[in-house]
This record gives C-alpha cells, structure tokens and sequence, in this order.
DNA sequence: GCTCAATTTAGAATAATTCTAAATCTTGAC
DNA sequence: GTCAAGATTTAGAATTATTCTAAATTGAGC
C-alpha cells in the first residue's frame, strides 16, 4: 500500500478550541480570525467589520460581534478596553501588555508583562482568575515630543 | 487685636489639584467628586448622574461627563474600563486593582498590586509611563460556585 | 433526505458618549 | 465695583457602539 499524506491540519488548532468550547467553526469566525491576524493594530469591531467585509462582502456587523464572542470565548482573541470608545481584539495570545496613550489614543503592544508577578496576588478565598490584564497609561514618544 | 478662627482649609486637595490642571472647583464638580466617594461601588457615568441629581437637582448629563473628565485629568478619579459597555469610575486612588467577573459583571477592588513591579517593565525609549492599571479576569465566588 | 440546534443576516432598538449653541458664572484688569 | 474674556453648565440633538429580534440558512447526526 502506498505511503499517503497525512491529511494536512484543517485550521487545526482554531477549530479545536472553538468545539473545546462547543462551538462551531464557521467560514465567517475563520475569516474574523484571519482578518485580526493579517493586521494587528488592535482594530476595533467597526473595523474588523469593514475588513472582514472585503473578503466576504455578505457578511453583517451582527456576525463580526457574534465571531469575535466566539474568539474570545474560546481564547483566540483578547479583547482590549482601554478607555470609552469602541473595544479593540487582540489575537496576541501570548502574555504581553498595551500602552495606550492618553494623547492621541494609540496603542502598543509590550512584550514584557508583569503578569509573572501573579505569584504576589492573593485573591480572597472562592475567586477564580483567570487572565491579569495589564495596562499602560501615558504619552506615545511623538505626543511626549510635543508635551514639552 | 483678637485671635482669628484660620479659614478652614477649603476642600482642600480636590481644589488644588484641579487648580494645578488649570481647571476650577464648582459645586458640580465637587457634588460629583462627593458622589463617588460616598459609595465606592465603581458607578457608571449613568450612575453618578441619578445620585448627584438628587442632591443637586439641575445637574445635567453632559455636566457629569465633564465632571468626571476633569477629575480623572487633575488625578483624583480613576476611570475603570473592563468590558464593553459603560466605563466606571474609582475615587480610591491609592495603588489597587480591580477584580471584575466575567460572568456577572461585578467588580471588586483587590488592594494589593502588582505595580510595584513597575521596575520590571521597560518601556521603548519615548514612551512617558504615568499609570499602571491592572485588571484581574474570572468568576466571582458566587459565579465560581455555580459554574462547578 | 430530515430534523434540530447553531449560526447568520438585516435592520431595528437600545445604550453610551459626544457635540452644539446659548446661558451663566468667575476671574482678572481696570 | 464694572467689564470683558474665558470657563463652565445646560438641554437636547446627534453620533457611535453594541445588542436584540425574527426570519433564513447551514451543518451534524440520524
């Protein structure tokens, strides 16, 4: 018998996570999911929408919040908030912080995080934690310039 | 000549503080500074309306908002943002942070802080840090108990 | 092929925040 | 004290962000 290809991982570890939450991949969660990590500049849901929606011209702003629920839900995507104004997501998994500046409303991805610290939280007895957000506030180096 | 009884100290701090952001002290501003202190509930803007107009009657929405614009500007309140959905506002500003549930919603304040790992960050060259906010995610002890 | 539940969709509805223009207040210069 | 200039407040309209609704579509398991 002939040696065959090992069929190649189908979105492996996004579908995995989605049904590890009994949840369904879908052309439009892929395509959320993509769409996040072609560019991520911490877009917010209207912008996720306009991007998804030049791939997948049919898809609605409903979808997207419902897409980016999924993601979140299943620990795809982080979701950012940062100060009023619309919620950014993240596909960063990995531990790292935002700077926001309080200036010009930026943001930046910080690869060190404290979040190693979580040893020196002590939650009162019955919490769960499950993820420490940690937040930078303060000017970008364009608008501390201008501060001066 | 007699002995003068010293002016009481006039609210002191909340008018410095304001005064060295170059913005005034007004009975709004201090109702709304009152307001948030006397229940430290992490209230929405919304929130903070309904109590202060029921002390102070003409208070307007868009009087609140500004508010509590110029008390987080001149360092006295600190905005809290940890959903989508209405930001809340902390008149406690010593070192703390905020648990808040993901499945109810409730928020609580966890007074130890890992930001005295500040040292450990170290931002770009550029970057001027002013406050370190950290969010702790999860489920409350009442949600912890019934998601066994 | 059929059924059931999950998902998507458009659009309406709601919620949160910002804007606008006029009225009021405060401060500093005279 | 009086006045001008600028800051602040106000009501309500406008905008933005998010959620809801009900009908249509899709996909998995039988």
């Amino acid at each position: 018998m002939n040696a065959v290809a090992t069929k190649p991982p189908p979105e492996n570890s996004l579908n995995e996570r989605l049904a590890h939450s009994g949840l369904r991949l879908t052309p439009q969660r892929q395509q959320v999911h993509e769409v996040l990590r072609e560019k991520m500049d911490h877009p917010t849901a209207d912008q996720v929408f306009m991007r998804a929606k030049s791939k997948m011209p049919e898809i609605s702003m409903a979808t997207v919040y419902n897409c980016l629920d999924a993601l979140v839900t299943c620990g795809m995507v982080r979701q950012v908030t940062l100060d009023r104004g619309a919620t950014r997501y993240c596909p960063n998994m990995q531990d790292h912080s935002h700077f926001y500046c309080d200036e010009c409303g930026s943001v930046y991805d910080i690869l060190q995080t404290i979040s190693a610290a979580d040893a020196g939280i002590k939650l009162p007895r019955g919490f769960r934690l499950k993820l420490i957000e940690t937040n930078l506030h303060g000017l970008c180096p364009d608008c501390a310039a201008k501060a001066k």
